[in-house]
DNA sequence: TCAAAAGTGTTCTTAGTACACCCATGT
DNA sequence: ACATGGGTGTACTAAGAACACTTTTGA
């Protein structure tokens, strides 16, 4: 590397071919994903404009231990492909797309969060635009289905998220821990028939994406190329979990949109313009 | 786990029995800590205020590879600790410390990043207070030293890091690439004798700390118990690597801090109040 | 006396909040 | 006609930026 080791005794080449890997008990090493999008549905009524919420990406498991619980698509990362690429590898093998967002989220490292062996899982958080989606038929004997995803905040640091995939509903509750560092800060309370420490992952990502919408470009990944102020403002009140007032939005996204001549039509009320995204945002 | 469980025809106990672990070849895991600290050296002008500066705590390698380069303190995380627990251990055993801010930084998967084996490494950004160091001396012959970090932003992405410990000075260079994700948003340049891939993590820790010191308390990690307001914005300044103006600075803020009855003295000009904090932020 | 830093006040600009109003559409 | 959402204006408040000035100290 640098000339003065070529000094010294042993040279870094000689040093690596009698270096045993095998000196260490290791881990092993896992991805999850959290994946995020945003369907809509339409209403009865021909006047109202379709209903749109939060959607999470699950799988049921087929095998044990946590079978016929609800987990986060994921797997081993692979010895020969970084973690990024496992995650990008996975999310490809459960959702066929390649134009998606994806972000590193938080590794969760403790000891006994797998019943089986000691398992450290880097979670990533991925947004789909919706128009991309196209879910691959359920594999290996394991439902793949998208779940909608509300959730509240209580009082007492307390957070429960639903999720509901018009068959099930699986009920999670957390509690942040402000006196804990790190992955404890959040505490599953109730984890809902969801498997692992998934509940915790899923919360994890959820406070992600409600910070980060507000500083970044990032609902941009969960927009189809067209939409409506309207839609974009929705998409801002689902996962912020507040109404948020016309003008004063219209104000603040105004530099990230751009118009364009295109209405939508097919409504009971005045035809909306549909606007592109124009520029994206560094967000380290 | 599941009243429905039960019914399946091997227990989850009995699975987990038969479970073989040794199915998957496994990466290693190992944990990396950047650990900054503000010191404070005088000048000779006796009117003047000491100057404080941003450090970073770095070991000198004492074994191939990268033998006599500079690299974050770390080790692999051992099979019955949390990825944190391990960061932390890691932690006391250079520092000696109890007080300290530590919070996961980012996951550092790539293939080629350790030239050892695969090695998969879970960095941490650690900020200590000034009055709290108590450097424990250099252990198995490798040395360990604080390094003052200076860093500037060039035009087309880059971004410059210098390290000096007074005797050895580390210039590395850093490019941001947008087109990338992930990890190797940033890629080295310019690894100027830091071991591995420390000078991206290097890049990343700082990255966060810059981001994080706008939104969070955590400066106050930084300080000591009773500080001068002038002594805090020079923290401020630092870390931005930009001037703040006084008046607005103060005002800014003000819901932070205490007004103490103390006064520093020791100085030619106009004696100072000290000021404590009063609240911690969270920060997920 | 004076350099250095402590400490405060003023003015202007920008961004955020709340609300009120009019417009266009399909049934 | 009318419910529904599209679209814009106004008025107030809070936060941010730039600058100017006074005060206090030790040598």
């Amino acid at each position: 590397m640098k000339a003065e080791e070529e000094k010294k005794h042993i040279s870094e080449e000689e040093f690596l071919k009698n270096y045993d890997p095998s000196e260490f008990e290791r881990p092993s090493v896992t991805v999850d994903n959290v994946i995020f999008s945003i369907f809509e549905t339409k209403t009865g009524n021909y006047r109202k404009n379709p209903e749109q919420n939060l959607y999470l990406l699950l799988i049921k498991r087929g095998e044990h231990p946590f079978i016929n619980n609800w987990a986060l698509p994921g797997g081993f990362v692979r010895i020969n492909e970084s973690v990024e690429e496992s995650a990008y590898r996975e999310l490809k093998e459960e959702t066929n797309l390649d134009d998606l967002y994806m972000e590193q989220l938080y590794t969760f490292g403790n000891v006994e969060r797998d019943p089986r062996m000691r398992i450290i899982s880097t979670a990533y958080m991925a947004l789909i635009k919706p128009e991309n989606i196209e879910l691959k038929a359920a594999t290996d004997a394991s439902a793949v289905s998208w779940f909608k995803l509300t959730y509240e905040f209580l009082d007492n640091g307390k957070f429960n998220i639903k999720l509901d995939n018009g068959e099930t509903v699986l009920n999670a509750g957390l509690i942040f821990d402000n006196e804990e560092r790190g992955e404890n800060r959040i505490k599953i309370a109730e984890s809902g028939e969801l498997a692992f420490d998934h509940a915790k992952i899923i919360g994890y990502a959820l406070m992600r994406l409600r910070n980060k919408i507000e500083y970044t470009n990032l609902v941009f990944n969960l927009m189809p190329e067209y939409f409506t102020l309207t839609e974009l403002q929705k998409v801002y009140e689902i996962i912020l979990g507040k109404e948020l007032i016309k003008a004063n939005f219209r104000r603040k996204i105004k530099d990230l949109v751009t118009e364009t001549e295109k209405f939508s039509d097919e409504a009971g009320h005045r035809p909306s313009r549909l606007f592109k995204f124009n520029s994206k945002v560094s967000d380290i």
